[in-house]
DNA sequence: TTGAAAGCGCTAACAG
DNA sequence: CTGTTAGCGCTTTCAA
């Protein structure tokens, strides 16, 4: 800086004002030239380390999460923090802690240290979380999970929605008996899609049967196993709402194996519109996208307000967001 | 620092001594213990923003890629990265440039003004790139691409031996009759492969036939059109190599059309051991895995090595390292 | 309209 | 063995 200054025949005092645009400074047009000139000619860029050491404002922000890859798709997450991050001259700080609560503290910690204007803390699928102490010392936002005490503002999918949804989706093509092959583990989206059902249900009047819901573990091929159980029953669904797409795939080999043609004797709807699945099987599976991308936008943008302006936020209570899960339309219902 | 070195009747320069465990410093154990117990008291850690301002080293690195998701397995590659980048207290910077080739060069300013140590360049698929010219400026290395120019260090899974590989599993099972249901893009895995193939035919005396590979497009359920073709030779083969496990996936769709069965009619060995279909097909697929985690570790181990020491590499021909892919045999051979 | 000067929090000669 | 001192490259107050 001190270079271009003599080249342009100021003080580095000038250089700092037109290159930070300081209009307060009143630089003449003519000087900010001369000053502009000599920054192109010595291919000067300021040192955002000493402007982040003066000015306590590194543009950078943490980004924490448990598991990158666990979800493949949800990688989606980490895209759209980064595009927003990026649009606002912001860069991420990326750690992968793996589960390990104390890791997750040091993680905090070394973020801290290189001074990171505020942190995103994402999980790679919808559920609680209890974020180490430290985390309050900066601006924060959950993506993707949530504390229970409501102790930071937060962004997760709108699971009853997407269950609503999935299950009027079946309801507007005449389906009156829908099975419900779900997840066994006890998360958010396994509450709140079957919320969602009953939901759906209830606005057309239809009772909830327990018998036509299934819950298996859908890593195992949960949904082959539900959708036979369903379709042994005396009156069988003539539409099936599974869990997620991974069950929806075996829930097709089941219906395959039945020799049931899908949507025409079966309909099947999934959910999470995993890409190497939803769009490969035959026929195309209509399912509910999460809206992995959205979310992390809203949880970076949400964050950039919240360092502009730490108390736009109401303290009393932070924020749970929810987004809203997409209908994909193909060929399975 | 200088309320520890209060606390702890010294100066600010013993407390840095000791903080940064300078042994040349010589400060008695005495001293040390009384510096660490006012740094705990305090809770004092260091800036390291202010550090780096003064030390020249951040103890970050940056990681560009161009798509973080496009193939989600991929991931892995970062997850490699960062995790040996944590192991040695580094952390990554990311940014994530959707193949516009000015954004790649901003990126990388953005991390230079953010003074990071070094530069991992990373693609989702196996490429040759030509990086910005500005990369040349600090140590760097290519992930999962290469320069055609070697003008960089870089690490590529060797697609070579992995395609013999595949084929010398299913010739040691006396399969002599091999299809290779290929990929028709011009890309360094396609070539490779082939290579591969064709050097394992070599090693058993075989004769390559061209008649037995077909180029389709994987995306596209190639591997069904591919395997139809193959299945309709009047000598068909009775294994089938195929390019990746989609390709794999779509292959097990004719098969099961043709009536015919895995492994006992033909037998599948598939490329990627993509985490969605491999192990959920069924019969579970026999393939070979990218060695994505392995290459993000070596990457990032490579560059700390630059980082230490800049001469320690022979510049006059950049290493290009190849990572072997291991074979992940399952039941469809 | 511009410049001098004081730091931001730390490292590392150099001196004692 | 420990302290004094001079910056790292920048922002920003204050004065001119």
């Amino acid at each position: 800086m001190n270079d271009v200054a003599k080249r342009a025949g100021v003080s580095q005092t000038t250089v700092s004002f037109v290159v930070n645009q300081v209009s307060e400074a009143n630089i003449p047009p003519e000087t900010q030239e001369r000053v502009w000139a000599a920054v192109k000619e010595l291919g000067y860029r300021p040192n955002a380390i000493a402007r982040g050491l003066r000015s306590n404002k590194t543009h950078t922000i943490g980004f924490i999460t448990d598991h990158i890859a666990t979800t493949p798709y949800a990688v989606r997450i980490l895209e759209g923090a980064q595009d927003i991050a990026w649009a606002n001259g912001y860069l991420l700080l990326l750690v992968n802690t793996s589960g390990d609560q104390r890791l997750k503290q040091t993680a905090i910690d070394m973020m801290m240290d290189r001074q990171v204007d505020g942190i995103i803390y994402a999980t790679m699928y919808h559920r609680p979380v209890s974020p180490p102490a430290n985390l309050n010392e900066l601006p924060a936002v959950l993506l993707d999970c949530y504390s229970p005490d409501r102790s930071f503002p937060s962004v997760v999918p709108d699971e009853v929605l997407g269950g609503r949804t999935a299950v009027e989706t079946l309801l507007k093509k005449g389906h009156r008996r829908i099975g419900f092959a779900q997840d066994s583990s006890p998360i958010p989206a396994v509450f709140g899609r079957l919320k969602g059902l009953k939901q759906a249900l209830a606005a057309y009047d239809l009772p909830f049967q327990e018998e036509l819901v299934r819950s298996k573990l859908s890593a195992q091929g949960g949904g082959y196993e539900a959708t036979m159980q369903l379709m042994g029953l005396p009156e069988p669904p003539t539409a099936i709402f599974c869990f997620n797409d991974r069950m929806a795939m075996s829930a097709y080999n089941a219906l395959r194996d039945l020799k049931l043609s899908i949507p025409d004797d079966v309909a099947i709807i999934g959910f999470d519109n995993q890409d190497l699945i939803a769009a490969d099987l035959s026929p195309p599976l209509t399912t509910m996208a999460l809206p992995h991308y959205e979310m992390g936008q809203w949880a970076v943008e949400y964050l950039l307000g919240l360092i502009e302006d730490p108390d736009q936020i109401n303290p009393d209570q932070p924020i749970q967001h929810l987004m809203p899960c997409p209908l994909i339309e193909r060929q399975s219902v």
